[in-house]
DNA sequence: GGTCTGACCAGGG
DNA sequence: ACCCTGGCCAGAC
C-alpha cells in the first residue's frame, strides 16, 4: 500500500479504491484505510488517498481530516463547498491504468 | 466458530 | 446529483 501511494505525485489524487484495485484485490478498500490509518513513515503522502465521491473520508478522527485537507491545499488541489475535491476527474492518478473495478465479481473462495 | 467494527464502494431509487 | 442500502474483507475480541 505504502509503496503504491508513494506513487502519487504532488497536486494528484487516488481512491482507496484504486489502490486496491492496483495491488490486485479490487474489494480491499477498507484495509487501504486500514494501512494508511497505521501508517507511521513520513514520506507517504498518505493525504492524496480520497474517498470515490472525491472527497476526504472522515469516520474516526476529524481532526486527521482536516490536516489531509490542509496538506492538499497546500499542493494546490481545492475543494467545493461540498468538500469535494474541484476537477476530481481530471486530478485522479491513473497509475499508467487503472482497471475498473468490478464490483460484484468476487475472487474464488478458499 | 460467531460478532462487531471500520481513512470503503456501487447501485438503485 | 443526493441518500440509503447491502455488500465486502481483515482484524480484534
Amino acid at each position: 500500500v505504502y509503496d503504491v501511494v508513494r506513487r502519487v505525485p504532488r497536486g494528484r489524487v487516488t481512491t482507496y479504491g484504486d489502490v486496491a484495485t492496483l495491488l490486485g484485490s479490487p474489494r480491499v478498500a477498507r484495509q487501504v484505510g486500514y494501512a494508511l490509518a497505521a501508517l507511521r513513515d513520513a514520506r507517504v503522502p498518505w493525504q492524496r488517498v480520497i474517498n470515490a465521491q472525491g472527497a476526504v473520508s472522515f469516520r474516526g478522527d476529524v481532526t486527521r481530516a482536516e490536516l489531509q485537507r490542509r496538506k492538499l491545499e497546500g499542493e494546490g488541489v481545492s475543494f467545493d463547498a461540498r468538500g469535494r475535491v474541484v476537477d476530481f476527474a481530471r486530478l485522479r492518478f491513473s497509475f499508467g491504468r487503472v482497471q475498473h473495478m468490478p464490483a460484484r465479481a468476487r475472487a474464488p473462495r478458499r
